[in-house]
DNA sequence: ACAATAAATGAGATTAAGTCTCATTTTTCT
DNA sequence: AGAAAAATGAGACTTAATCTCATTTATTGT
């Protein structure tokens, strides 16, 4: 079964409901994001997007895209620009970098986990007179031999 | 009492344990580095050090701090590249951005929670065949109308 | 559905952080 | 102190990301 078209409507859909004009390289760059479904460098996007869309456009619609809030972005350790799509349904994660193969895997921590952060960070608030409004949380390390998750 | 001549003997002594040649320009950065004894964007560095160090010295001795492993780099959430110390007596800590004045504060999370994150670590390795050799927490917030961290 | 208006795009110029080159200077080693 | 090795400064170079502006595409009201 083909879900292709059910890709592209949600690209579409996604633009209109964030009451941004639905246009062909917004759709073309959703379309890979959302078939992607990991963080990707925005060098990897570029190649894979090379020919579809100008990369002025492409750093564009980037930046579109995190300014409705689906698209969070961030950096490897070895300073490569990362972009990860965030739709209402992918729940809070962190990232989890292999420095031999440089995937980058989501890692939801127990809820048990992050509850006693949410109560350090509370500790932190206090102490530093600081509204803390958002965490993340690295995890820098290497996949083993048979790893799994290696390509 | 003026400890000036402290660090001058420090930076000196630093360079030379780490077996790397003990140069005017890297005395320069290690000084300004210890006397800041916070994180601090490069850019701001620059400034500083201005006059004193030619641009492509100051990231070359930056670089070989960073290969002596008595410097870390990260970024800021508006990828500021950013630097700071840590020699052995700075222990394992973590880092609150201000989105509003930009300041970058130290934060020593309990050891408590230090101990339930190595133990979370350790599952996660077993999930993802991994073996993790080093976190890192971001905490991103805004200082309130009191903030005594702002300059 | 269509024209008028507003917004987005592509291609290439521009900017800025960071690296590289190479002739000169400084440090180290004996 | 002098020879050999290493580091520096100044500016050229590289590269990710932004900007410009003429052209194309989307939206809106009728």
């Amino acid at each position: 079964m083909n879900y292709d078209y059910l890709v592209m409507d949600n690209s579409r859909k996604i633009l209109a409901d964030h009451k941004v004009s639905v246009t062909n390289p917004r759709i073309v760059v959703l379309e890979a994001l959302l078939e992607i479904k990991s963080p990707i460098t925005i060098d990897d996007l570029l190649a894979q997007l090379k020919n579809k869309v100008a990369k002025s456009t492409l750093y564009r619609v980037l930046n579109d895209l995190k300014d409705i809030n689906i698209l969070h972005e961030f950096s490897t350790p070895d300073s490569q620009t990362v972009v990860e799509l965030i739709l209402e349904d992918h729940s809070h994660h962190h990232h989890l970098f292999c420095s031999d193969c440089g995937e980058i895997i989501d890692v939801e921590m127990a809820t048990e986990f992050e509850n006693r952060l949410l109560k350090e960070i509370k500790r932190i608030e206090k102490k530093f007179n600081f509204v803390i409004e958002d965490h993340r949380l690295e995890l820098f390390g290497k996949c083993t031999d048979l790893c799994v998750n290696c390509k």
